[in-house]
DNA sequence: GTTAGGG
DNA sequence: CCCTAAC
């Protein structure tokens, strides 16, 4: 009878937390869908869950932040961005991921019409696939003095590898990207291959550790794309944002680690305005660089 | 059917 | 928590 007051325990609030971290805010049905928060959740409703995340947000700010004018906003905006990258890093790949943006990835690609309507969306994730295809054709070709990209896009086609519908246009990039990284040598048209291209670069995927990057748009001379710089600063900065929330739950947050926690929100605003920033520049199609 | 916001 | 407008 009297359980219309249901208060909420460290188990709902954690799955709840959880549960936003994984579908990102306002997915209050899927969070209650989703078989991994289901029974913590068992006794709540999807409004419940609303309710309970709006004042989760405002009770760290009643103790004196100076930021009212944050929070749900930029959050869920992160997650956007975090989401279209993951798409497009990904692309077309099935296979399971342990990503925590996985999830993220199937609801919003398809409601955000991923398409490559956008030069940041080609991927990160058969960048490297790409780059070992064109290594092996500019190994392969006989031309001494480098090969087009009609005689490399025709050599992997005839090698008949996998590659989506637009991948002449991919290639295009590809070609470009690895001549401003100095690992391929490019005169006129023509791409060969040099000391660098065989050195192996540590991998930016898996780390989402700081994204030490600024922009430099005073005098940018034709660079690099850098598409996987895009998708793991915006991703970071989603994850950052979460982590944000999560510490402020926590019962005390000494004033030290309130300080380092304000911080790590402004850095990850200041990186998500950077994604947004590239998010335009690359839509019109313009050339970045990233130093 | 869901979500965001006001009550 | 409930109610309601809006999507």
């Amino acid at each position: 009878m009297g359980n219309q007051k249901l208060k909420w325990t460290a188990e709902e609030e954690d799955a709840l937390l959880a549960g936003v971290k994984q579908h990102g805010p306002g997915k209050w049905k899927n969070i209650l869908r989703d078989p991994n928060f289901a029974d913590q959740l068992s006794n709540r409703s999807n409004i419940d869950l609303k309710d309970k995340w709006r004042n989760l947000s405002v009770a760290p700010d009643i103790q004196g932040s100076k930021d009212k004018t944050r929070t749900p906003k930029v959050k869920a905006a992160a997650f956007e961005l975090a989401a279209i990258a993951a798409a497009a890093t990904n692309t077309s790949s099935p296979t399971a991921i342990s990503s925590p943006v996985a999830p993220i990835l199937r609801s919003v690609s398809s409601d955000v019409s991923n398409d490559d309507n956008c030069n940041v969306v080609v991927d990160a994730k058969n960048a490297p696939r790409y780059d070992g295809m064109i290594f092996e054709a500019l190994s392969a070709l006989p031309d001494a003095n480098g090969s087009d990209v009609s005689a490399i896009f025709n050599f992997i086609e005839q090698k008949k590898h996998e590659v989506p519908p637009n991948f002449r246009r991919i290639l295009g990039s590809r070609l470009r990207r690895l001549a401003a990284q100095g690992k391929l040598e490019k005169t006129q048209n023509f791409y060969k291959m040099n000391a660098n291209s065989l050195v192996i670069r540590t991998p930016a995927v898996a780390r989402p550790k700081e994204a030490n990057v600024k922009p430099r748009q005073t005098n940018s001379p034709r660079v690099a794309v850098s598409q996987e710089i895009f998708a793991e600063a915006s991703i970071t900065a989603a994850f950052k944002l979460v982590e944000v929330d999560v510490l402020s739950d926590v019962v005390e947050v000494a004033s030290e680690e309130r300080e380092r926690t304000i911080r790590l929100a402004e850095e990850a605003e200041a990186i998500l305005e950077l994604a947004n920033w590239l998010h335009e520049e690359c839509c019109q199609g313009k050339i970045v660089e990233l130093a």
